[in-house]
DNA sequence: CCATCAAGTAACTGTTTAGTTACCGGCTTG
DNA sequence: CAAGCCGGTAACTAAACAGTTACTTGATGG
């Protein structure tokens, strides 16, 4: 019905072919369709992410796109998986465990407020997800084993910590980390509204040295003895 | 141009004028939209939610949401102004300076955790905001002084646990505001990915309750002497 | 009892969007 | 050395969307 122009003749779009330095190279373009894309969703979440946006970031056009990643969930999905190795990967590489309990878990502290710091769109990845109810990354079964490492030697760091009679008995791995995370996390992701209704500007370097310090203080008053 | 029709007549389209139950209520209206939009918007975030979806979330159409709120902005800062209000109004009820210093900072812990847990709406609402860098809240300049109010009442609880010994010196308001909010928004907003990643049920009431505990735990070994 | 105005309805419009299709061209390999 | 595959481009399409318009209905005061 709305086919304007009836004759069966196709006009093909002849493009003019200009001098292009064309550099065919897949994985570049696969690395920078997935870097524009973090920035994208980190910045307008999953609804409010334009595909069209993606391609024109990345230097490319979304037919590369849909090629390399199927459609938008999917490209979103391996997005959340990269960043998640991002930091579990850093974690590893830690070692709390060679220093004395006190200072490993002060150490795991630091290290998570100054990876959240240097990784804002990590954070708002995982702002975006939970909105959407972990939606996307309940369907990722690779990712459940990642995470158990973290534990498992935060475990061990606070069970010798128990044994020098340094930690309360109560102390519980899970707790722990949850306390780290929770202080870096809402002081960051929310620092636009706190700065707005506080008056004051979270961003600054002298308050966020502040509540560096605030959040190795709270999670040491916490577990010890 | 595009004047599909050229006669001059236009089809008006005579509604069936069927039974129906009008009730004119413009506040009832008002309301419903304002209600639908806060579960649309905090479900959705900003761009995410659908205009027509609120509509008809309301039992009413577009056109009454365009009349009373002006465009969907308007509406979701007006949703976003309510929830502060909201939490700001219920905080004042407590009177944490009638207790010991002790006992009022716990019961401020435990109201913002038992607020937030009863309205995850305005924790969403949070989050959407931050995401677009508080861009709407920016813009409403009344809802400043609202919140002073939070922080005197904190500084002069603090003082008074300093005079008695019970705090210790660098105890500072905003801080232990910032170190409540914290441990209970980063719990429940992100309890999605949390409950996914370590396998663990945080909704659970066990652990529900067991959290609530850890916030009042940790927030007064934060201060105590 | 009718003129007026506010409350309310539903179809329409221009634009944006995710996803598709038709086509191009350089590199590798049989 | 040609054939076809893979990396790449741009124009297209159907659907969804925010916002508008043309119109109806009910209440009220002069």
């Amino acid at each position: 019905m709305n086919d304007s122009g009836g004759n069966a003749e196709r006009k093909r779009p002849r493009r003019p072919s200009q001098e292009r330095t064309s550099q065919r190279d897949p994985e570049r373009t696969r690395a920078a369709i997935l870097e524009a894309a973090t920035r994208e969703f980190a910045e307008n979440g999953m609804g409010g992410a334009r595909v069209d946006a993606i391609a024109e970031r990345a230097g490319t056009n979304k037919r590369m796109l849909y090629h390399y990643f199927g459609d938008k969930e999917q490209l979103y999905l391996k997005v959340l998986e990269e960043a998640y190795v991002g930091i579990r990967t850093a974690e590893r590489a830690l070692h709390i465990g060679d220093r004395s309990p006190e200072e490993g878990i002060g150490e795991l502290a630091l290290f998570t407020w100054r990876y959240f710091l240097q990784h804002p769109e990590f954070l708002s990845l995982l702002g975006t997800e939970n909105l959407h109810r972990a939606r996307w990354l309940r369907q990722s079964i690779r990712l459940k084993e990642l995470h158990s490492h973290l534990i498992g030697e935060l475990s061990e760091v606070l069970e010798q910590g128990k044994k020098q009679g340094v930690f309360i008995e109560t102390a519980d791995p899970l707790n722990v980390y949850l306390t780290i995370a929770s202080l870096g996390y809402f002081y960051l992701s929310n620092q636009y509204t706190l700065s707005t209704i506080f008056g004051r500007d979270l961003i600054e370097p002298t308050h966020l040295n502040a509540w560096e310090r605030h959040i190795v203080h709270v999670t040491l008053a916490s577990i010890k003895r």
